[in-house]
DNA sequence: TCACTTCTTGGTTGATCATTCAAGTAAACA
DNA sequence: TGTTTACTTGAATGATCAACCAAGAAGTGA
């Protein structure tokens, strides 16, 4: 059943895709309504500031992580390890896709949403902290094959601190080499580990 | 001597401080001006456009990595490893001093700026490069303590990638928690390659 | 049928955006 | 002194910004 979106869903996924293209000061609300497809009068009708859509958008990110991007990944592999770097995959592929104009959205809004905005900068630290869980459960799964007294939560954070950055690098390069090569040390940092 | 210095200059300055602030897009250019204390007629004299202003700030950034970030590192370190987490160190000490509103101006605009935009990623890869050039000179003098075929480049790229990744996390959490427990992984991982 | 709610239409508001311009001042040089 | 160049002044431009609103359509339940 391929039903019409309704307009409160046209317009959250217009807003999702813009604002991960231009940002959020970049996105006009003339841009957003004439990519959903709907007038003003609806969009107020729905949410009630520009800002209030933000909100939206990013508790729709928390609900498509798992689908969206962890389990993929994990279908496409079993072993602990391998399923972290399945996930960091899926990132190479969409900076080779969008010919490395791809940020990673959370980051880009995470930058750029004022400091003040917590109801905005709390949803997005719970978004990470959902990535941030996925990996865990991986490395939880690696048991003790982990030296004694691993952070496991700080390992996990700093898998994400690596994809992020290495997603920012391959922006400004233009080329996916500084991810790559990102990525390649932190497996080499768990080789190193599990040694 | 404390001469005044030149609109140009006050321009310039402003710029630094606000792009980094509110972000590019963010900052007005009446923001600006007022700011810098210039009209509008005395901005265009200097610079075609904003855009040229971008620009110009980010070649003042070229020439501000040593004096302001690499020097005072270096000069309170002397073992190479030591170097490194100077260098993040100063990053650390900003976080505190803005209360995790900073981000790495850098990755700010990295982020923000349009990838269509060349001139200015171009701009904005070249601080990057210094930035894994300083890192890279501690880095070589390590010598042979490194394992044989490590890739030195990668590495230090990897060492901006955990800060940048660390910085942003940083800032949505509005915590300075999650940088300092990456920045504790990337400490494993030099170990673990030196060990 | 009528009343009520839900949603849509699109024109309008006033603020703010980057940029332009004609007229001016001030110092340097002839 | 007259002329040139470098810079400043600040009002004006038209475009675009987020947000608002009155009117109406479509659907639901009584």
């Amino acid at each position: 059943m391929p039903k019409t979106p309704s307009s409160r869903d046209r317009l959250i996924d217009s807003a999702r895709y813009l604002f991960w293209e231009r940002g959020y000061a970049g996105t006009s609300m003339a841009d957003l309504l004439s990519h959903a497809g709907v007038n003003s009068g609806s969009f107020y009708h729905f949410f009630e500031s520009k800002e209030a859509l933000l909100r939206a958008v990013l508790e729709t990110y928390l609900g498509a992580l798992r689908p969206m991007i962890v389990e993929p990944a994990f279908a496409r592999a079993q072993e602990p390890v391998e399923r972290i770097f399945a996930i960091l995959e899926g990132y190479r592929e969409r900076i080779l896709q969008t010919e490395c104009k791809y940020g990673c959205p959370l980051g880009r809004l995470a930058l750029e949403i004022d400091p003040e905005n917590r109801p905005a900068h709390g949803l997005i630290a719970e978004n990470f902290q959902g990535w941030i869980g996925a990996v865990r459960e991986c490395i939880d799964q690696l048991q003790d094959r982990l030296p004694a007294g691993t952070d496991r939560d700080a390992l996990a954070t700093y898998v994400l601190a690596v994809m992020e950055g290495g997603v920012m690098l391959s922006r400004s390069y233009g080329s996916v080499d500084p991810f790559d090569r990102t990525i390649a040390q932190l497996r080499e940092h768990f080789r190193l580990l599990l040694a």
